[in-house]
RNA sequence: GGGCGUGUAGCUCAGUUGGCUAGAGCACAGUCCUCACACGACUGGGGUCACAGGUUCGAGUCCUGUCACGCCCA
């Protein structure tokens, strides 16, 4: 079984540096070429960095597949090609993942280590599974250049990344902001939205009363009055009648966060509901916490109408409308649409008693604070330090502090007992946002982060530009609309990340209180000769938000430009600076990879990167999957461009074209994971059918819809996720390997001497020549486009229908005795090894150690391009040349025939239930035998006949025969057994005679419609008119043949 | 909410610009362990092309709508 021979091959493959790519030979201008010596054009992939947190899945050994294939058909061709391997760090999920293990096997924390130690626990991680990634990719034949493989964290990457870093520095794109960030309380950090999941949950609706308070009367003093129902009612506030008069008002607002109350700055109304006008002026004072808010008229249209008051039957539809009271607490530190009305309506909210927009009553671990942000804190004190979710082991339920706060409220009265602040609770379903890796209810935090300015037209501009200039292709097209609706929608990057793992952010920070501005001040001089000379860069900037409890402190941040300048972060330390404990989001890094990877910023400061960056990038091609085109192709195309093109963001795209893969879902069309076990290990494939079976089978999958199906089963032996489906790559793999095998015997001590011309060839020979150069051409050209299904079709069809079904039986008898055949032979499987090495490089290889010895006379069309050194791998074999010239439609018509009359014959056999071992006899006439010409002399072999006889005479019919119908001609069939079944055989004709009446009125009644006759196009007419005659011809015949019967 | 994809044989999928009786692989049935391959060969059965309208001489294919499933971005 081929299966064997991987890991010898994998061996040759390396001592001949197959991926081994050589930037000295490029030469963008070049033509693809295999002469020694001679400058090529370079042909690029950057793999999709492949997380270190765990092995390869099969959506991995899908998308390398296709990447190997382009970057072995392109080597071949005579590009020099280069497929970058690499590994990605993956911040938050190695961390995560490091952390859980390490709880598990010793039941320790991070914080029970040094940030060092903690650090060198992940790297063994890394190393582990970087060791286990590089082997699969291996394992699946991938030609990657190993030699120069990278990971994000590496030295080379780290350059790239603290170099890119302070350019946007420098150049102000990367600022740092107070905003609402995806925050996982228990892992402590920003997380993005990409590393949360959503998940319905049982939840309520807390309908809270907030009594109104106004104004005293008289003016000038400040002092607040409850407003009561009766003062309401004059106001002319709809339904305040229906309420005790002298009881204070309240307005009812509904949440699902009771608790964020504590942190509200504003309550919304509607400017459409009718209460809107009698409220005008008034306020409300929070219960406990005596914060005096202001009521805000939303012209926005956030705030949804309750359902008594929706002006439409759209609004009265709305699910929010049957649960909403029109009232909208607004906070907006603890939620991202209170946070936007927060920004629209800042100058009224801020007239709250806090002067506030934003109160932070959260802190980083999810506990009620007055340390973040919250000085009000009132009556409300005996809620600080309660925990806002409780979250365990898949448990998530409200913690202490909503019980705690509803408890409160529901006994605190408003005026009277009657009237508790807490007005009742209803059931809901929520959909909330968790986090992937610790499972933690995400709570939108507002902290202090860094941003990159991507909104800049010199980013995000740029990016879009290089789709509508033309220097970027999506494949298939329809993805150039989600990449370009990404740039215009897209929001600021958020780069900072609160982790251990990952790239430090490369900012030393002073705070200038006095004694800090002290310090700066003795240094300035100092400071300033190191921006001179391009060493560091330092920039002012206020943080905070403004507001009165976290009062703007004013930092000085330097950004250090090389992680070896030892003696500026030595100094800056000195001065009291402090190194920005956070790092930088994963993407920030994988942004920079078709850069990175080259070694930019400075290529040849590295033996291992020495002229790759300007012979290999601009790439040729990115190949990812669906999700990425916003999270990583974006980005990529913005760093270059701006880091290439001199910070204009005019520098080439990385690459130019993006094909987008499928996602591999399982047989119910579920996306395949760990967690829903129904995933398909790559290696357990590899080891059950091979690495060949295994791509061929993905390759075959891929067409361009967005999803494909791969039924799951497990195997009845190893207990392991496999799929039926890679049955169909086995079994190419075996037909191509048993086909290699009778070829070689039957070439055995075969020897080639004589000149071929194609005339000198027999039919079948010229049909074979035809059938490669047609199939050749379609795979070039399917390769060409990215059609993976195609190029696998089109070779399975070549190898199996073509050449093995009939070439490979037709030639049997001859191939001995006829030289043509010989040399086509051996030209058609190699050639088939050829076009089939980029999908099916184990056993193409492996079987090209045996045929490479094979000689044969030269066969004008086909070209092998000009000898390699003996020794050398098929990998490293040039594409096969196979002219056009070959194509002859004479023999393929001659040959399709053939193929015809064999098949009617075969069906007469079977019908008439002939052993498979018998010959029959046919009885024909020349004239009924002229469509096969040449070709004719191969029937007895496919229809299994004992000789060809001339047609009996009208009323002789030999024993034992049938009669068939060959187009217009009835021949005859006999010898077929000893006592034919006269049923059977009328059977067949009746059949068959149904069949083409049926077929015949069709097509006589597409002619009886006189619009078909005046408008279809003539030729149509004119072929529609033949085949009636053709068909009649044939039902005549059958007709007869039952007669006789 | 915005964008996109898919719906064709029991299953997984092809079906180019509309044009012969809609194809393949697997599965199924029958025959054959004929000296490359039983992971094989030959033959066969199996489809209201999701549904409803429309355009057209002609629709699986184009247009409109409906339903179902799924994905991406909010």
């Amino acid at each position: 079984m081929p299966a064997e021979h991987e890991s010898r091959i994998r061996d040759r493959w390396d001592s001949h540096q197959v991926g081994r790519a050589n930037p000295t030979r490029v030469d963008r201008g070049a033509k693809p070429t295999h002469e020694p010596g001679a400058k090529r054009p370079p042909y690029a992939i950057f793999i999709p960095p492949p997380n270190v947190t765990g092995q390869l899945h099969l959506g991995h050994a899908l998308n390398n597949t296709l990447q190997d294939i382009l970057t072995r058909t392109h080597r071949m061709m005579g590009y020099e090609a280069l497929w970058m391997p690499g590994t990605d760090h993956a911040g938050i999920a190695t961390q995560a993942v490091v952390e859980k293990r390490l709880l598990k096997e010793e039941n320790k924390r991070r914080k029970d280590f040094s940030r060092e130690e903690f650090i060198a626990r992940v790297q063994t991680w890394k190393d582990e599974y970087e060791a286990r990634i590089t082997e699969q990719l291996k394992a699946m034949g991938c030609s990657c250049d190993f030699s120069r493989q990278r990971f994000t964290m590496d030295d080379i990457c780290a350059r790239a990344v603290r170099e890119a870093f302070f350019r946007l520095f420098k150049d102000g794109l990367i600022y740092r902001g107070k905003r609402l960030v995806n925050w996982d309380p228990a892992l402590q950090t920003a997380v993005a939205d990409d590393e949360c999941y959503e998940e319905e949950v049982e939840a309520a609706f807390y309908y809270l009363r907030y009594p109104l308070v106004g104004k005293s009367a008289l003016g000038a003093d400040s002092s607040l009055r409850p407003i009561t129902w009766s003062e309401l009612a004059t106001r002319g506030y709809p339904g305040a009648g229906d309420h005790p008069g002298d009881q204070q008002a309240w307005v009812t607002v509904a949440t699902t966060r009771p608790e964020t109350y504590l942190g509200d700055t504003a309550v919304a109304i509607s400017q459409h509901d009718p209460r809107a006008a009698a409220l005008r002026g008034l306020q409300v004072q929070l219960p406990l916490v005596g914060r005096v808010i202001p009521i805000i008229e939303d012209t926005s249209g956030y705030v949804v109408l309750p359902k008594d008051f929706a002006r439409s039957e759209e609004e009265r539809n709305d699910p929010k409308a049957e649960f909403a009271t029109g009232f909208l607490k607004v906070t907006p530190a603890h939620d991202n649409n209170d946070y936007q009305l927060g920004q629209l309506y800042a100058e009224q909210i801020k007239t709250n008693s806090a002067g506030e927009v934003l109160i932070n009553i959260l802190s980083p671990d999810g506990r009620l604070s007055d340390q973040h942000g919250w000085s009000d804190v009132g009556d409300a004190r005996r809620f600080v330090g309660m925990k806002v979710m409780q979250t365990h082991d898949g448990i998530r339920q409200p913690a202490e502090a909503r019980k705690a706060v509803v408890e409160a409220l529901k006994g605190h009265p408003i005026g009277s007992d009657a009237y508790p602040v807490l007005e009742k609770v209803r059931p809901y379903r929520q959909t909330l946002k968790f986090s992937d890796r610790s499972k933690a209810l995400i709570e939108p935090y507002l902290s202090d982060q860094w941003f990159c300015k991507v909104t800049d037209d010199r980013m995000a501009g740029a990016a879009n530009r290089a789709l509508a200039g033309g220097d970027l292709a999506f494949h298939p097209d329809r993805y150039a609309k989600t990449y370009e609706q990404w740039h215009t929608g897209i929001r600021d990057w958020c780069i900072s990340r609160q982790l251990w793992w990952g790239h430090r952010i490369p900012v030393w920070s002073l705070d200038l209180d006095s004694a800090g501005h002290d310090r700066f001040r003795a240094h300035w001089p100092r400071l300033q000769d190191w921006q001179a000379q391009g060493r560091i860069h330092g920039r002012g900037m206020a943080e905070g938000d403004g507001s009165s409890s976290t009062p703007n402190r004013d930092w000085y941040f330097v950004s250090v430009r090389s992680a070896d300048d030892r003696e500026v972060m030595d100094a800056l330390e000195q001065i009291g600076f402090t190194q920005d404990p956070d790092v930088l989001d994963t993407w920030f890094s994988s942004a920079l990879w078709p850069l990175s990877t080259l070694g930019w910023p400075d290529p040849d400061q590295s033996p291992d990167t020495r002229g790759l960056l300007s012979a290999f990038n601009p790439s040729s091609l990115l190949s990812t999957a669906r999700e990425i085109i916003t999270l990583w192709v974006s980005r990529m195309v913005m760093m270059n461009r701006y880091l290439l093109g001199e910070g204009g963001g005019r520098g080439p795209v990385p690459f130019k074209d993006v094909f987008i893969h499928a996602v591999v879902q399982d047989g119910d069309g579920k996306r395949m994971s760990k967690s829903a076990g129904n995933g398909v290990d790559p290696l357990d494939i590899i080891a059950s059918h091979g690495a060949d079976a295994m791509r061929f089978t993905l390759c075959q999958m891929t067409t361009s819809t967005q999803d494909v199906r791969m039924p799951v089963v497990k195997d009845a032996k190893t207990g392991r996720n496999t799929s039926p489906k890679f049955d169909l790559g086995r079994n190419v793999c075996n037909k191509l390997w048993n086909a290699a095998r009778f070829a070689m015997t039957m070439l055995e001590g075969a020897s080639g001497d004589s000149r071929l011309t194609p005339q000198s060839l027999s039919p079948v020979d010229r049909w074979m020549l035809s059938r490669l150069s047609q199939a050749s051409a379609a795979i070039a050209e399917a390769i060409k486009n990215y059609e993976f299904s195609v190029y696998a079709q089109a070779l399975y069809d070549l190898l199996w229908r073509d050449f093995c079904d009939w070439y490979l039986e037709a030639i049997k008898p001859t191939v001995q005795t006829d030289p043509g055949t010989r040399a086509v032979l051996v030209h058609t499987l190699e050639a088939i090894l050829r076009l089939a090495h980029p999908l099916l490089p184990y056993v193409t290889e492996a079987i090209y150690e045996h045929v490479r010895r094979l000689e044969a006379a030269p066969i004008p069309g086909v070209d092998f391009g000009r000898p390699m050194p003996e020794g050398t791998p098929l990998a490293l074999m040039p594409w096969p040349a196979i002219s056009g010239s070959l194509r002859d439609a004479h023999a393929e018509r001659e040959f399709g025939a053939l193929q015809d009359l064999a098949g009617i014959i075969r069906e007469a056999r079977s019908q008439h239930k002939v052993e498979p071992r018998r010959k029959i006899v046919l009885h024909a006439d020349a004239s009924a035998l002229a469509p096969l010409g040449g070709a004719a002399s191969f029937l007895p072999i496919f229809a299994g006949l004992e000789r060809i006889e001339p047609a009996p005479k009208p009323g002789q019919a030999p024993p034992s025969s049938v009669s068939i119908t060959f187009g217009p001609a009835t021949l005859v069939l006999s010898s077929l057994a000893e006592q034919l079944d006269a049923g059977a055989e009328r059977e067949r004709l009746s059949k068959q005679v149904a069949d083409l009446a049926k077929s015949i009125a069709a097509l006589e009644g597409r002619l009886a419609n006189p619009g078909y006759l005046a408008k279809a196009p003539p030729k149509l007419v004119d072929e529609t008119k033949a085949e009636i005659l053709r068909k009649k011809a044939e039902l005549e015949a059958a007709r007869k043949a039952l007669e006789v019967v």
